[in-house]
Formats: structure tokens, C-alpha cells, sequence
DNA sequence: GCCGTTTTCGGCCCGACTGTTTTCAGTCG
């Protein structure tokens, strides 16, 4: 068999700057088994394009017009197939005839002549020189045109023989600044969970409120966002004496590199590879660059796009007169004095306010805008808030592989102020997990109805099983058994490498089994360490609001999954949620708050979310399934 | 390559910082 492979970069926050996820694609070497190209595998040659056009010195306007194309589609809500059907393409933002015809083609044939001879005209190490910090697509082409480096051990050769210092436009700073790049380079490719990310950040974050010259300061970027993953860290503090607050934010235990200290920019990369970068500004331009350094990037240039539509010039230092330039040293700005918050700015611009979660270059802005038009009221997302949550489910016990006892979790819910938890250990085909048998089940049933009726738990327990999917879609546990609980979340723990087909029917089944209340993780990922498992997920969506299924959102930190990119079409179209810890000792409980951020960023409405509900309400929710 | 109440050409978001320069290009977000 021939493989025909590529290797893409994943753009995620910025254009090429961080991690790079590769994804292979095997084709089959018999042109009458081309299947129809998926859109993620177009997005992905498109997003490879860009790569390329960069590498070869291209127009930047050309690659950030792949880029952006790319984008578009990724977001596109409606199956590929029939806008193309509809003749659709054209009519999205971004997308041009020339980008119609390279989406068209790749769709119906899944190859595309221009990108193979663009492909074989670049060698493929350079694509991995651009992970290096300092390097961009015209440096890596001049170090390809004038040394012949094509690698990255070519180019430490090239860097250690002093070659590259004596290249016009590099210099014995490059050359040094290029060694330990590429020393580090998996450190510095490496994104981070967000859990993980703002645990750094606080402490930061406290250390900067406590400066005196400190005015104010905020963490932005990703971590403000709620995204699942972060690349690194940003913080905007307003002050009138930078130079204090740069200097300690510099000086702080654990940097290991200060890779930027300015007068308004610091950055900073610690130990762990994790870089942090601090903005400092005068506090009436305060509002201003905790926008533009919130992003996201496209958000950013939705919001510079509407600005100069009415006039203006959006800036992180201001909003101007197109065409004005801003005052220097301390003078008044033009047209921000009355803007002092980033509701201001939204209103400026003739929008409501939109919170960060939903700032993802998503269409919000139209969203946002209707709403202060009073067009369509019920546009405006009502985002789920932390105070509305009345309990949580989905939770381990030491009956499976929990490392704590029922009634010490009972105790811990109380202490979130819940009125109810959940309950849902692993069944028998989870060996590993010490899951549940029939009997044990019941066994269990029973010692959850003995602590509600002695009147010794501290709020009320769901009697719940997180039941395996088995590989044929059939379930785990005796229908008796299923219908004995008050709820069931059924998930998949094997046999992840089947095909998408059979993945997709397997999980499809255990949907339309009667006894089904909740469907666990549906893609199996665990961020930045495996990747989903291949299946399609808008006709497991079908599937789960034709049965009335609630699918999860899986709140530990590595999994978030369902992923809210698919949420906010999802809620749209009615599938309830419910926000499951998967907590396995009592801290793990506290987990609840990352999916409440992912119900956020899917706009997921509170009616829709089951942990919403109080005890009477979940429960009636549970027996009307029955 | 995309786009249009500056519409088929000539723009394209904007600014800080670094390093290598001597006025600026490249990178980054």
C-alpha cells in the first residue's frame, strides 16, 4: 500500500505560534476508494498552505487569506456537503472563487494539485524551523537560500559553526537566541491546561496587586477566554511608574529567561517553558489593552473591522479619528476619555457587552449587535453563571476507583453549597477501575437509599453508574439493573482505534437504549495526550435530542469534552446538558467550574443544563426517562 | 487571495520589541 502523508500544523490561538498537533492522512492507492474529503482534513490543507506560502516568502496578505479561509471554515456550522450542494461556499466571509474551487476539489477528489507541487517545492524540515522563537517564514527562507539548512540539526550545525551569525540581517544574538530555541524546543511547543495555566497566574497576579505602583492588573489572553488549553500567560497592569513593576515581574523566582523588557512590554519564559508576558499602561488606556490583549485575535479584528467601518481606529492604546494620531507623554487621548471600561468600548461600537468566553471571533459580534438593535432579544446568549449550579454529577466513590467514601463526598458537595450530588461509578468492563457488577450494583443502590433515608447525609445522592459502552454498542449491565438506578452515563473505555463508522453506530446504539440518561466524554480526548477517537459527532448530536439524551460536559480539566465549539449549535437545536466532575476523591469535585466555562463558551442556556434543576426537578427530569 | 456606501483596484488591524541596523525589517501577539 502507498501513503501518500502529510504532516499539518494545527493552527490554534495565533497563526503558527503554537503547539504543533500532526495529523496524518493515509490514502489508499486506488483512486476509486477516494472518499469524500472531511472539512477538518480541508481545513488542515489549508492551514498547511498558509504555511507554505509563508515559507516561500509570499504576500503576507496572500497567507493570512489561506489562514483566514481556513477559519471560516472551521466554524462553518452546516455539514460541508450540502452548502457545497447548495452552492453556498461563496457566500462566506473569507471565501473567495479561488478558494471555492481548491474546498470544491479537495471535497469531491481529496487532493489538490496546486498544494501537492506547492507541498514537493518545499523541503518539509523548514515547516518544524518555524516552532523556533525568533524564526518566521522570511528568516527561515534566507537561512534555506543562503546555508542550505533544510533541518533543524542542520541548523544548530550551521548556528555552531558561526555560520549563521555572519549572515547579513542575523547576528551573534540570533545565532545564540536560535541555539536555545531549538535546545528547548519541546518545552516551548508545549501548550498547557488551563487548570494548570491559572494556577501559575494567581500567584502572579496577587504579587502584581500588591505593587504599590500598581493601579490595577488583570490576567487576559486564553486563560481569561477559558480556553482548554493555554500557550502562555498575559497580564495587564495599569500604572503610572512601569519601571518598578517590570523589573519585579522579571525578577521573579523561576524565570528562567527574559526574552523582553521594555518600557511597556516584559516577557518572560519560567522553568517549565510556560512564558508570561506583562503589559504595562496608563490607567485610562487600562480598558483598551485588556480588550485587545483579551483577543481572540480574530475577535480583535472583528472589532478593528467595526471600529474603522464607523471612523475609527481600534487600538489596545485607544479608539481614534481614522487618520488622527495618538497623543504622546501623557496628553489626553482624542475619543477615549469617556471610555473607561470595556463596556464602554462595547457600546461605542453599538454593541453589548460581550464576556470573554464568547470572544472567539465567532460570530459574536453580530450577535452582540442585534441585541442592542433590538432586533432579536432572545440572540443575546444568557451564559450560565457559577451561583446557578444546585449540584453536580458523574462522580467515582471508593466502591470503583475513587480514592473516597460516599458520605465523604456527600459532605463535600455540602461544602459547595449544593443541594445534591451525583453518583456514578465505573461498571464491571472497567476491570481496571474495580467497576461494578449487577450485584454490586444493587449493593450500592441500597447503601445510597440507606444514607438519604438516615437522614445523616448532607445532601441528597443520585444513585447513578457510569456504564461501559462495549464495542458492539451493547451495554455493560443488565436492563434490570440500569433501570434499578436513578440515572445512567454511558461511556466508552475500549477499543478506541475503530473505524469512524463503527465507532459512530456503536455509540448511536447505546443512545436509543431506553435505560440511557447520559452520554459520558463522546470524544474520549485527554488534552495534550490523546486524541479523540474517530467518530462523528453531529449524528451522535441527532441521535441524543431524538431520545432526549443529555450528553456531558466532562469538567476534569483534561478531558472538557463535549467540546463547546459544537455546543453553541447544539443548544441551539434543544440537547440538554449536564456539567459531570468525574471527580474521583473530593477536591476533584471542585472541577465543576471548568465546565461551567465550557457551558459558557458553548452559550449552553441554564434551562438547558440539568445541574440548574433543583432535587425535585433533576429527579422528575430522571423518572420521566423511564 | 479577499473584498467593496472609498466597489474591479488597491487596500488589507495595529503597535511593541529586538537585533542589526544608522533608519528599519522581522517577529509576535
Amino acid at each position: 500500500m502507498t501513503e501518500i502523508c502529510w504532516v499539518a500544523p494545527r493552527i490554534q490561538d495565533s497563526k503558527y505560534a503554537l503547539g504543533f498537533e500532526h495529523a496524518r492522512l493515509v490514502i489508499g492507492p486506488d483512486m476509486r476508494h477516494f472518499k469524500l474529503m472531511k472539512k477538518a482534513e480541508i481545513v488542515e490543507v489549508l492551514e498547511d498552505i498558509a504555511v507554505l506560502l509563508e515559507l516561500k516568502g509570499e504576500n503576507p496578505f496572500k497567507i493570512r487569506a489561506y489562514a483566514a479561509g481556513a477559519r471560516a471554515l472551521d466554524t462553518l456550522e452546516d455539514a460541508l456537503e450540502d452548502v457545497i450542494a447548495e452552492g453556498r461556499l461563496a457566500s462566506i466571509k473569507g471565501i473567495g472563487s479561488a478558494l471555492v474551487d481548491k474546498i470544491e476539489t479537495l471535497h469531491r477528489t481529496g487532493e489538490l494539485e496546486y498544494y501537492t507541487k506547492l507541498r514537493d517545492s518545499i523541503a518539509p524540515g523548514l515547516i518544524e524551523l518555524l516552532e523556533i522563537p525568533g524564526l518566521g517564514g522570511k528568516k527561515v527562507k534566507k537561512l534555506h537560500d543562503a546555508l542550505g539548512v533544510e533541518s533543524i540539526d542542520a541548523l544548530k550545525a550551521a548556528c555552531e559553526a558561526g555560520e549563521v551569525a555572519a549572515l547579513k540581517g542575523f547576528g551573534r544574538k540570533s545565532e545564540e537566541k536560535i541555539l536555545s530555541g531549538i535546545a528547548n524546543r519541546a518545552a516551548y511547543a508545549k501548550r498547557h491546561l488551563w487548570w494548570a495555566a491559572r494556577a501559575v497566574a494567581e500567584p502572579i497576579l496577587e504579587g502584581l496587586r500588591a505593587l504599590p505602583e500598581v493601579e490595577r492588573a488583570e490576567a487576559a489572553g486564553s486563560l481569561r477566554r477559558r480556553k482548554e488549553t493555554v500557550g502562555d500567560l498575559d497580564f495587564i497592569v495599569a500604572s503610572e511608574e512601569p519601571a518598578p513593576v517590570m523589573d519585579w515581574f522579571v525578577g521573579q523566582s523561576g524565570v528562567a529567561e527574559v526574552s523582553a523588557h521594555g518600557a511597556t512590554k516584559s516577557s518572560v519564559r519560567f522553568e517549565s517553558g510556560l512564558q508570561a508576558d506583562l503589559r504595562v499602561v496608563p490607567p485610562a488606556q487600562f480598558a483598551f489593552a485588556l480588550h485587545h490583549f483579551t483577543g481572540s485575535k480574530e475577535h480583535n479584528v472583528a472589532m478593528r473591522q467595526r471600529a474603522l467601518a464607523r471612523g475609527y481606529s481600534l487600538s489596545e492604546w485607544g479608539i481614534f479619528k481614522t487618520g488622527e494620531r495618538r497623543v504622546q507623554d501623557g496628553e489626553q487621548s482624542l475619543q477615549d476619555g469617556e471610555i473607561t471600561s470595556e463596556a464602554q468600548l462595547f457600546e461605542f461600537l453599538g454593541l453589548q457587552e460581550i464576556p470573554p468566553e464568547m470572544r472567539e471571533g465567532m460570530g459574536e459580534l453580530e450577535l452582540y449587535a442585534a441585541a442592542v438593535k433590538g432586533d432579536d432579544l432572545k440572540s443575546v446568549p444568557r451564559l450560565l453563571e457559577a451561583s446557578q449550579i444546585r449540584g453536580v454529577f458523574h462522580n467515582h466513590t471508593t466502591a470503583s476507583d475513587g480514592q473516597d467514601t460516599l458520605e465523604a463526598m456527600a459532605t463535600a458537595a455540602k461544602a459547595h453549597g449544593w443541594n445534591y450530588l451525583g453518583i456514578a461509578d465505573h461498571s464491571k468492563a472497567s476491570y481496571q477501575a474495580k467497576g461494578l457488577d449487577d450485584a454490586r450494583v444493587f449493593k450500592l443502590i441500597e447503601a445510597i437509599r440507606a444514607l438519604n433515608e438516615s437522614g445523616k447525609s448532607a445532601v441528597h445522592v443520585f444513585s447513578g453508574i457510569e456504564c461501559d459502552i462495549l464495542p458492539d454498542g451493547s451495554l455493560d449491565l443488565e436492563a434490570a439493573t440500569l433501570e434499578a438506578l436513578d440515572y445512567t452515563v454511558m461511556s466508552v473505555h475500549s477499543s478506541f482505534t475503530q473505524s469512524e463508522d463503527v465507532m459512530t453506530a456503536r455509540v448511536i446504539r447505546a443512545i436509543e437504549h431506553p435505560a440511557t440518561v447520559m452520554l459520558g466524554h463522546p470524544t474520549g480526548r485527554i488534552l495534550l495526550r490523546r486524541e479523540p477517537y474517530k467518530i462523528d459527532l453531529q449524528k451522535v448530536i441527532d441521535a441524543a435530542i431524538a431520545n432526549r439524551v443529555i450528553i456531558e460536559i466532562n469538567a476534569n480539566p483534561h478531558r472538557l469534552d463535549m467540546d463547546w465549539r459544537l455546543w453553541r449549535r447544539a443548544a441551539e437545536r434543544g440537547l440538554m446538558c449536564a456539567i459531570n466532575p468525574d471527580a474521583h476523591d473530593v477536591a476533584g469535585l471542585a472541577h465543576y467550574e471548568a465546565g461551567i466555562h465550557i457551558a459558557r463558551k458553548g452559550a449552553i442556556p441554564p434551562e438547558q443544563v440539568l445541574n440548574c434543576r433543583d432535587c425535585a426537578g433533576v429527579a422528575r427530569w430522571f423518572e420521566e426517562r423511564k
